[in-house]
DNA sequence: ATTATTTAATTCATCAATGAATTTTTGCAC
DNA sequence: GTGCAAAAATTCATTGATGAATTAAATAAT
């Protein structure tokens, strides 16, 4: 089904719930809705694209940072950074571009705590494969929209991840 | 982190890629990922509101759906197209409701394929105690943008479904 | 110098979700 | 009526991800 489909589908059931209860926020509640899928939606097209090589969005996103890290290494914690990943599944991941070829593991001398990933001239090959691949998905994804409303998406989005950040910072207070 | 830095964090490993190969498209690129990682800390946060009873969003979901179903019952398969989830998970999520003595399970005597899955008194008391729990939480979430901005929103994310959409059935054929 | 704290990475158990294959039932074609 | 395709739910194996606990190394405190 498409999301279109599913968007309408979702909202007669939240109205049929809200007229049973006192003042539900139909739409705010439909906006998360579609922030959440919409962006599941895009994750998936990447998924798809990646899933030819075998790689997960993910493993294609440490890849690519490997690829952009000044002497094309890096450490977990520091891709755990630059990713938005767990160490726990930085390992993972690890692992997986370990055992297809596209980087090596090895600990750091000056630091023996530290593991440096590095990437191989395999895995800079695929990047350079992947990179103009995956970026004129992107592209077309927002395709439909305009440079106003790009700048309008990007200044929604930047305010909603500040509500969420001060709203995260209080509870944790 | 917050979700802020990690916005920071992610666009400098980005711009150090796009530095290195021909004309990223940084801009979209971070749209994508903002998109991804703001709908994320959103489910992340509901999450969070119902583990206190141990509830996952999916089940949470289905549960609301049921409530708001005409009979206060309804098939798996109404309620994947209710909630936009597998048949496979929707097995899984029926299991936890049942478990939890939220919702009862029966074969439709008049098609004998189809479950029912029916809320129970129970059920029902949790939907009404979680209901203006959560609605309160997203209208929170939201409470940064004004009315205009929530329209614009709107349009913007009904406007990437489309193209999502669309473009998929172009791949299809 | 010894001890305690902090940091990095990993292991382990667990979880939610998925696709493929399977079972059962219904509806349709002939 | 028999055979066949479609539909509904499930089982099974697998996957990506997570938190808690663990190990090892470096650093700070005393």
């Amino acid at each position: 089904m498409s999301l279109l489909d599913e968007f309408v589908a979702m909202r007669g059931g939240v109205q049929r719930i809200a007229a049973l209860c006192s003042a539900l926020p139909v739409d705010e509640i439909m906006l998360a809705r579609k922030l959440k899928h919409v962006g599941a939606a895009i994750s998936a097209r990447f998924e798809q694209a990646l899933q030819a090589h075998d790689l997960v969005e993910a493993d294609f996103s440490v890849l690519m940072q490997l690829f952009g890290s000044p002497g094309r290494n890096a450490s977990p914690s520091e891709l755990c950074g630059l990713t938005a990943q767990r160490p726990t599944n930085m390992t993972r991941i690890g692992d997986a571009l370990v055992r297809k070829g596209l980087a090596t593991r090895a600990t750091d001398p000056s630091d023996r705590r530290r593991i440096v990933l590095r990437i191989t001239a395999r895995g800079e090959r695929l990047a350079r494969t992947l990179l103009p691949q995956l970026s004129a998905e992107v592209s077309r994804i927002f395709s439909g929209l305009g440079d106003t409303q790009r700048r309008q998406l990007d200044t929604l989005l930047q305010k909603l991840a500040a509500t969420l950040d001060t709203q995260s910072e209080e509870q944790d207070r």
